[in-house]
Order: C-alpha cells, then structure tokens, then sequence
DNA sequence: ATTCTATTTAGCAAATTAGCTAATTAACTT
DNA sequence: AAGTTAATTAGCTAATTTGCTAAATAGAAT
C-alpha cells in the first residue's frame, strides 16, 4: 500500500520532462534489448532495457539518465534488475495499479454524487 | 484531452507535500464554505473552498498557498471561481478522470499479456 | 469615501533540482 | 591480469522552486 509520501515520490518522478519521458518509453515499449545478444529469441525482456539504450534516446549525458533512473526506481514506478553486467529496466505495473485505483477511487466517489460541484456556467 | 506537457504540469503539481495536502484536502473534503454565511443551506459548495480557509490548515503563509492553489489550476486539478470577493475552490474531476483513464489503460495494457515482464524472483 | 476582507503580485533568500565532466566501481571478455 | 563495457558516484554550476514579507488590487460593507 502507498503511503502519502510514496504517492508524492511518484508524482514528483513524473512530473519531469525528461523522466516523463523515459516512463512514456519503457511503458508503451520504445525498445528491444534481449539478455542474450546471440540469441535474441531466448530470455527476451520486452520493454526491458539498459541504462545505454534508455540514454541513447536522449540528448544527455549517461550520468543524468542514470540519476533519472534511479529516482524513478526510488520512487517504485521502474524496478531495475542486473543481469550480467547490464541493468534492465522494466514498468512497475502493482505501482501502476495502485495509483490506477486511488485515481478511480476519486472519481468513483465523485460520480456517485457525493459531492455537489458548483456549475460555474450560469 | 490532455497532452503530455498537460500530464507534466499535473504530476508536477502533485509531486509537492504542501500541494498534495491541498488536493487531499480539497478532494477528500475536509472543509465546509457556503457562499452566504448566513444561510448556509442555500448555494453552498460541498469541498469548494476560499483560499483563506484553506491557508488557515497550513503552516504557511497565504501568499504561499495563493501560488500553490495557481499551480493547481494552470494544471487544471482544481477549478477556482470568484463569487463576491472571495475565490471558490474546487475540484476538476474532467481532469481527475482523464489521468485515471491514462492509468487503467496503462494497466489494462499489462493484463491483457501484450508485454512480458520479467520475473525477477528466480 | 473610507475601511475591511480576500487575494495576488513583486522581490528577495534558501533549498532543491537537473544538467555537466571526471573518476570510480562492477562485471564480463580476451 | 589487462582491457572493455555498463553503470554509478562525486563534485561542480545554473536554473528552478519554495518559502517569506511588503505592497498592490479587487470588491464589499460601513
């Protein structure tokens, strides 16, 4: 469960231009990097990158993305896993989820008409 | 239909203690604010709030929390109306509905097996 | 017309963020 | 063990953010 102050990391990883990017990449899926180079087939982590391939895409330097990286991982919207010597990086989705429904929640109890909202158009 | 700099400016705008307390406070309605004091069964406005009621629940100064509420609306989470001299707030559930759409299909996206992800526990 | 209430704007200081390069660490490959 | 590849850490600067107080504006009430 997201507490106040996970909610708050989330949105603050967000709510960056070039983080907000890399998240739109690694979750609509921009990439294919496979463990194995030879055998592309095998063990391939769709949407799963490496720290170079993300920072390939960008006109900064591999230290920044890597520091955006870990923020977004900090903040649990990314999980990184090393394999060999490469990190892959991969969507978070339960963060996903958990935020998806605090989202629906809000609008949900909005939509049950529990509260009134001023018609600001008369 | 929000555009990715429209999700920015709104991540951005949660993405703050102070601000997300605000929105907290505002969506979860913790505040009571009639237009006409006087008769307050007439024309209130469940949540909606004026800026100094909602400054008097923070540590801060209203100056403050008057540039904090301006960032949540240019965001466009909150709506805020001038009835006589004071400045109603309110919730904007369009918005709030736009982003717990972007999530659920997000989600959706993922539960539907279009992408693998990779099992980090072996 | 003056005063009061509600809010914003301006201008400032401190803290934080976001970028960089250079150096370091970790792990694989030869 | 030396070299290569992948990524992080350290230390720096510039830009942005977040707070403040004082002053200005807008509207209502006296």
């Amino acid at each position: 469960m997201l507490n106040m102050e996970d909610k708050i990391k989330i949105f603050k990883a967000l709510g960056n231009k070039t983080r907000f990017k890399i998240f739109k990449n690694i979750f609509t899926g921009g990439y294919a990097c496979s463990i194995d180079d030879t055998q592309p087939e095998d063990d391939i982590i769709a949407q799963a990158t490496c720290v170079t391939s993300i920072a390939e895409q960008f006109n900064f330097a591999l230290p920044t993305i890597s520091r955006h990286l870990k923020e977004m991982k900090d903040a649990k919207i990314i999980r990184m896993t090393k394999i060999k010597n490469k990190i892959y990086i991969e969507p978070n989705i339960e963060t996903m989820k958990e935020i998806a429904e605090c989202f629906n929640t809000l609008v949900k109890k909005y939509e049950s008409g529990v509260v009134y909202q001023y018609d600001n158009t008369k």
